[in-house]
DNA sequence: CGCCCGTTTGAAATAATTCAACACCGGTGG
DNA sequence: CCACCGGTGTTGAATTATTTCAAACGGGCG
């Protein structure tokens, strides 16, 4: 929870998880200009429809990659946690097809984009390291296909406190539960379901003893049976080694 | 209709889709070494959980991508078209998160994975060529989060419609309406319903003047009602520039 | 204290599913 | 040539999951 002295550092902590960077690649990560800001919750860091020509990096807080249907309804395409960029597809795609916005407070480190592309050019091993990291995100993508499309509310809302409590603490952000960031409403449209019956289902899941919660703060006190609640794998995550994950109250 | 002159030809149009390539570039593509094979339906371009050695291009009929449910429910990802790369992903992932495999009888050309890395080293104008190509493919995948999960039936099944429809046109392989090349059961696997709710959803469809069918040739009298039912709009196919679909009875 | 946002609960309505039967079509073999 | 067969499409009725609407509750904050 102490904040990284330096304000990439996570960024380059998870971009090394994706592909060995050498000292050199790793300082010329470290080496790049940023401006960091302070942002609020709901704050856009990227609008649909246009070209930034920045990338932000989020040092800390979360936000969330948010599509709005023809009438009004929201989608929430991703989750994205300190030490995600982004933005990075926007070094190649010429329009943003969906916003991002912040879902708490926090803060992020904007890159100019023109700096980030001659940094992928002059350090192929950064550049393969960010493609990588692209690429899981669209095997969590897909993945959120199949949560939406093919499992129950019970089983959806269990696969995303999963995905996002193995995320969390495969970057040391949390072990055996978490502060959940958002409200029912926006787990609702994270999981395709509505705000009433995300409470519910909430409610069977705590009634189950698949997990606790004090107000937002979610524990796991049989994470094996809430993996298996949600047909939770951590496969498509393609995390390098396997982390062990401990229940809320008997950490291994 | 006709048969491309050589294999990759309709994967390098796409790739110039996506990225200037100049004719150096072209010729590398075109002078990769191919094996072509002959598929039938239902044949595994890819397995999940697998690495694969080769990245084949789809030449000629239809595959899709695929995941599983613990429960053996199947939910379709994405749509895959000839000219498509069904594995550009696995040349810096290191095992496939889903499984691809045939819609239709079909031809494949397979390249070598070293062979493309190669190739994406010594000419970085066909890397970024392919980056772009996977994006979009990302983006595609977002649209599909938000029409599982913030859709209803008539408008997923209007917006698949509407999004074969263009991704079809826009690389010549048809106009004004198209041999769906599925069954009502996998189109309900794409949408996440049921495939008898597929079929009275379509007959609605029907009924309302937005499609006609016969047999599995659809056709669309009146494509902008169409797109408005489906919720369609283009733009996340980032598509280059603005070719025009016309109305199956009226073009334009 | 009172207000506001988010949560909780209930009852009624609806979209989609399930189960089951039947129709259709192209292909195969008698 | 016809009969049958399996896969696909079609239809109906009953059931279920989820939504909708509405109202009450709770806690943090000005």
């Amino acid at each position: 929870m102490s904040p990284p002295k330096h304000p990439l550092e996570r960024f380059l902590w998870e971009l090394t998880f994706h592909r060995e960077l050498d000292a050199d690649d790793r300082q010329a990560i470290l080496d790049l200009p940023v401006r960091v800001r302070q942002l609020d919750p709901g704050a856009y860091l990227v609008r649909e429809g246009v070209v930034p020509k920045i990338c932000s990096v989020l040092i800390d807080g979360y936000a969330y990659r948010q599509k709005l249907t023809g009438d009004g309804a929201r989608q929430i395409l991703a989750l994205c946690i300190p030490g995600d960029a982004v933005d990075l597809q926007n070094m190649f795609l010429n329009v943003a097809d969906h916003a991002v916005q912040m879902l708490t407070s926090g803060t992020v480190a904007d890159l100019k984009r023109s700096d980030l592309q001659d940094l992928v050019l002059a350090r192929p091993a950064v550049g393969a390291a960010i493609i990588k990291s692209t690429l899981v995100e669209a095997s969590i993508l897909r993945e959120w296909v199949v949560n939406v499309g093919r499992r129950d509310a019970r089983e959806r809302i269990a696969h995303v406190l999963c995905e996002f409590a193995v995320r969390l603490e495969t970057r040391g952000l949390s072990s055996g539960g978490f502060e959940l960031p958002m409200t029912q409403e926006q787990l609702a449209d994270t999981t395709g379901l509505t705000p009433v019956h995300v409470n519910r289902t909430l409610k069977v899941l705590e009634a189950e003893g698949l997990i606790t919660r004090q107000r937002r703060h979610i524990q796991f006190p049989d994470w094996r049976a809430l993996q298996s609640a949600g047909d939770f794998s951590r496969q498509y995550l393609h995390l390098p080694d396997e982390d062990v994950i401990h229940d809320g109250h008997a950490p291994a």
